[in-house]
Formats: structure tokens, sequence, C-alpha cells
DNA sequence: CAAGCATATCATCAAGTAGTGATGTGATGA
DNA sequence: TCATCACATCACTACTTGATGATATGCTTG
């Protein structure tokens, strides 16, 4: 049986996109398409929480989505890899066809509207 | 300001991935990777209960991932466009790289382990 | 039309997780 | 070495959401 296997291969390819699937972890990954960004930098562009911004990184640090060097009391981000880049692009062009049905999509949107 | 658009193709690129994002709904888009598929066969596959197999499917065709066919009493699902095909394919190539850094991120997965 | 099958919907519960505020840590420079 | 800056960590709360069981809907066949 390779249902181990398969189902770890599927728990990293679902945690490699939940990387992907939250509005503040995005906007840090959109941030850093650009060019690498320390902390600071990401809380000026995100306009989120620096304690925020900090365990989102943490998160997509452990899960190898960018990668950080030290440089003197700064830390700066980084995508790991081109790919990453690419994901989103081909994301982007997925949303330009699907975009109406997603936008569409309230099921875990607004869940007490009247 | 842009912001508000800007905010919007955000919140609709992180709710595409969540389609991806997590494992009952990822294996029900790569069982459909193959071939379009009814319920039935889908609850036989993924060996997941039927209601909750119908919830994801509901959340998947809202987002605009899958589309759905009738024929008679069934109801066949497939993959919307191919290019959904190339994400789960673009995230593989990634995986194979980054796989060591997904696999260690421990920190939404053992919460409690001493 | 009645019975049965395939699927959808709904309420509910439990688990996961995003955000916050407080605090810890390490580097820098006066 | 002490104050400060940049960032990380932690405990906690509130909200989100995945799973389940029960029920509703809709098609099909006898």
């Amino acid at each position: 049986m390779l249902l181990i296997a398969e189902n770890l291969e599927l728990e990293l390819k679902a945690k490699l996109f939940r990387g992907f699937a939250e509005t503040s972890r995005l906007s840090i990954l959109e941030a850093l398409r650009a060019q690498p960004l320390n902390v600071g930098e990401l809380v000026q562009i995100t306009e989120l929480s620096q304690s925020n911004i900090s365990n989102h990184l943490a998160c997509l640090r452990d899960c190898g989505l960018v990668t950080n060097e030290q440089r003197g009391r700064y830390t700066y981000y980084r995508l790991t890899d081109d790919r990453i880049d690419g994901l989103l692009r081909m994301a982007e062009e997925v949303l330009s066809d699907v975009a109406n049905g997603v936008y569409q999509c309230t099921r875990y949107e607004r869940p007490t509207e009247s």
C-alpha cells in the first residue's frame, strides 16, 4: 500500500497551498515578489502589525516559501524559488478566467448575512 | 486609491488557493485530474463521507474550480480549466525542491506535542 | 404515484488558526 | 554597559471552518 506516502504527499501539497491561502501571508508573498524586504518594510507595505507579520513569516519560513538573511539588526526575507513567483502568476491567469466564479463564492465568507 | 481593487484581487487569489489548501478538497481535485467523476465515485476514491464531499464540492463549484453536469440521477464533476491541472503540476515541482522545508513546518501541525 | 437511489442542504460541534498585546532576545552604538 | 532598535516568541481570544448526522430535494423506474 502506498497510502501512507500518498497521504504524506497530499498533506505536503495542501500545506504548500495553505501558505498562499490567506490574505496576510499572500500580501507578504506579493510584496516579496518584487525584491527582498526586511520586516519593518513589510510592516509598512502590508500595514499589518509587527507580531502578526513575524508570526506569518515564521510559518512561511518553516514551510520553505521564504528564506531569511541577517544583515546587522535587520532580517531580510525573500522568496526561496522563482517557481513560487510562477505559481502566483499562474494563479492570476486562472483567476482572469474564473474570477466571476470565485467572486461569487460566498460559502465561507458571509456566514451570518441575512 | 486602488486599495479596494487590490484588496479584492488579493482576496480572490487567496480564495483560489484556499480551494487547494486542504487535504479533502485537494484529494477531490486530484481525483478529477484524471477524468470527470460523479459524487459516488468520488466517495469511493477519496473515502470521505457523502455529505463531506458534497460540502466541499459546493465550495469548489462556487469558486469555479470544478463544474458539474447532470446525467440522470448522477452529477458529474470535472476541473473547469486545464490550468488548474497546471497549478497542481507546478506545485509538485516546487515541492520536489522545497519538500524538506514544508515537511519540517510543524507550526500548525502538532501543537500539543511535548 | 410510490419507492429507492444519488446528491444537496442544514444545524451543530470540535478543532484550527489569525490577530493582539506583552514580553523575550540579540545586535548596535553612545 | 546601558539604552534602544529590530525582530521573535508566547499566551490568549475570537472567529473560521472541516466533519458529522439528519433531513430535504430531485430523478428514475416499476
